[in-house]
DNA sequence: TCTTAAATTTTACAAATGATAAAAAAGGAA
DNA sequence: TTCCTTTTTTATCATTTGTAAAATTTAAGA
């Protein structure tokens, strides 16, 4: 997926605020296993993946859990860095090597202060974030872990394939063990 | 809360933009109990939250799930409805008396695409919300249910007052029983 | 291909949680 | 206050889920 697909995918812009807009991304790939951005660490960029699969996580008391993957089109981001400059809670692991869009946050929030098109930019970029991050927490909040694990295979059948059990059981809130419980009875 | 208040903890806006998001906002009151939106409905408006307390929740299969506890400065809104003009999923109810803020969301709109200091306000307002989305979404996937009712209880002690157990143990995705043997264990 | 390491599944047992029913406590209305 | 309804707690049992360890499968490198 490329820069401008990714662009427009979130809100269509005027030609030349789009060229503003372009010019403070540069293209950046990482092999697999690249720590792309640390958990406690301000995050000064934003990165929209144009191939690759990442996944967000985070080591909290002893254990780690895996809580997003992202892949081609996606935005691999620290929300709290990006909203209010402050040390984000997760670290983003490239899982296989992927090549990536970085935006630096600083001068975008320039431009947002002078160019009311990419204001509005923004503005549809952090809804379009807010909805599917809410998605999220409905979907983790009313389905259980069979539900979400046959929704994340109909959904992203190649994730499945791409990223290793452990981490998926991770991503539903279970053990690795009841994922294979839940699997072996779906067979 | 009022209106100022709220308006002002999102995005400081100049005066005379402050004065037409303000020609937007009419206050509204209903009883306890009273259906502020519902759910699979297109909501055309966003409530701030003057005085009083709400819950959102869904009738999913069957059973009621509360998943939201809105009280004094907070929105009670449909994202889906506000972001994409879509069917939301949850119905939200005010728990006590309470007064609101209406904003018509189409006018907001419009001056999103005039003024763009109140595209920013905007924006802001969506990025706050998700910031206060995602700290629901990481809590409730690395948090027990004990942790989270702890949190809760210190956060916001009073809900504990004002809100009956049973919708508290529906937010923390756990049983009313299981809620009980939790409290008891905190003696 | 063979060997070794890593990932996944299976099993057994323990602990936590849910469902149900019933008792106790709290809150409201007359 | 007294009665009645609602809410919360307690108790029991069945089910689910986690932990730990072993068995199996898959993948990777020499």
């Amino acid at each position: 997926m490329n820069l401008d697909e990714i662009l427009d995918a979130i809100y269509l812009l005027p030609k030349d605020s789009k060229a503003k807009l372009r010019d403070l991304v540069t293209e950046v790939t990482f092999p697999k296993g690249h720590i792309l951005l640390r958990e406690e660490k301000v995050e000064r960029s934003i990165y929209f993946i144009k191939k690759g699969i990442v996944r967000a996580f985070s080591i909290k008391p002893e254990k780690e859990h895996t809580f997003w993957f992202g892949s081609e089109g996606e935005t691999a981001m620290s929300m709290q860095s990006y909203i209010n400059d402050l040390k984000g809670y997760e670290s983003i692991q490239l899982l296989e090597y992927s090549e990536l869009y970085k935006l630096n946050t600083a001068a975008l929030k320039k431009l947002f202060s002078e160019d009311i098109h990419i204001s509005n930019w923004g503005r549809r970029f952090a809804e379009l974030e807010l909805v599917k991050t809410e998605e999220r927490l409905i979907s983790q909040q009313f389905h259980t872990a069979l539900e979400r694990y046959t929704v994340l295979v109909a959904s992203n059948p190649d994730l499945i394939q791409r990223v290793q059990l452990g981490l998926i059981a991770s991503y539903l809130g279970i053990t690795q063990v009841s994922l294979s419980r839940i699997r072996a009875e779906l067979k």
